[in-house]
DNA sequence: GAACTTTACTTGGATGTCAAAGCATCAAAC
DNA sequence: GTTTGATGCTTTGACATCCAAGTAAAGTTC
């Protein structure tokens, strides 16, 4: 991130008192909520980019292998990877480009379905996304700059807007079948470098 | 946003399942808090963009926008525009030259500071930020989909993100000095359409 | 006053986002 | 079996981010 120095006040609630004086009172606590998800939002991608930069990764591409990795046979259609990360398929075909190029990431053709094409982890990049996540681990995820008690806070009402924005279904039970199933679309593995037989 | 069908589980929750199924047990938290504030500013800038279209911007123009409205004279230089915001210098003259073209906001020379762009805010520029700042408040700000408590809770949360991020200084006395002095760099008026004098 | 440092901004490039459109393929309906 | 609808992915384009480098101008130091 660009470094800076502090500004004298907090230019969050400068805009808030704005708001305020504009006589949007009412939609001054949105207001401020959006504004300060995208500053943290910002200064925690750039912490995550910036531990990213030694392995050649950014983040983006990073979710994608962690993804790859956890999965139980290490390939995954382009379509799951974007629903589970929930980008859109440009985004996800930008990324495997990219992966691809740098040799962490082979495009394999699904068995039976000709639509379909197959994101499998390399040997290489499962060497370098582990190494990233301990990376990551060790700085940007493990001292957050938030104690746990917040963190707590802040996931469990972030959790509430993203099912309100039907980001999934807000049952127990659906909860208890998750991951069993999903990379069940890839169940016979096609020859391909990289891929765990 | 693309719209999508909710999946089965909570990917953020499955993620952190996974990360502690790693042995990463200590970052699970951090890496959550991560993924999780991703997540938010994704939907909630799909929001407010969606909102923002019919009036050709997009949040990054809209706050460039609300900054000059919101100043004393209506015009800033690029600079503490790019201060106010934490933008890059590089995303602050982006954001210029689309309102420019646009004819949102004019370019001026600082009077006695060559080095220095102001970006003075028209007209139409004020018209259109006003407009869509109602929109904006009838819309994503009004409704975040979360209540006041849980907004309240997150922004404070957050706020303290941001000074440990060194965005501002803590002192409760700086606060006090806020807005009365940093459009003072604006201080004498050059003409220019739109300027207020 | 000259030399050096800092500041302001622009440009070019890399990156990633999504919308729109298109093509190929598969599924469903008849 | 044919037609229609849905799905998967790619490509193109618009948008915004920041890094790095460069130029011009102002400030600081000597």
């Amino acid at each position: 991130m660009t470094p800076h120095r502090p500004l004298r006040f907090d230019p969050i609630e400068e805009a808030s008192r704005n708001w305020h004086r504009a006589g949007w009172g009412d939609a001054a606590a949105g207001m401020t909520l959006v504004t300060s998800i995208m500053r943290a939002h910002q200064i925690l991608l750039s912490r995550v980019d910036a531990t990213l930069v030694p392995f050649g990764l950014t983040f983006a591409r990073f979710e994608v292998l962690m993804l790859l990795d956890f999965s139980r046979t290490g390939r995954l259609p382009l379509s799951k990877i974007g629903e589970r990360l929930q980008v859109h398929p440009a985004s996800v075909t930008n990324a495997i480009n990219r992966l691809q190029r740098d040799g962490f990431v082979a495009r394999l053709e699904h068995p039976t379905d000709r639509r379909t094409t197959l994101a499998a982890i390399t040997r290489s990049g499962r060497r370098v996304v582990r190494n990233a996540a301990k990376a990551l681990n060790e700085g940007a995820f493990g001292d957050p700059g938030l104690d746990r008690d917040q963190i707590d806070t802040v996931v469990r009402v972030l959790a509430e807007l993203r099912r309100d924005a039907k980001d999934f279904e807000p049952s127990p039970a659906a909860d208890a079948v998750a991951g069993a199933r999903d990379d069940l679309a890839v169940d016979d593995g096609g020859a391909g470098d990289g891929a765990r037989r």
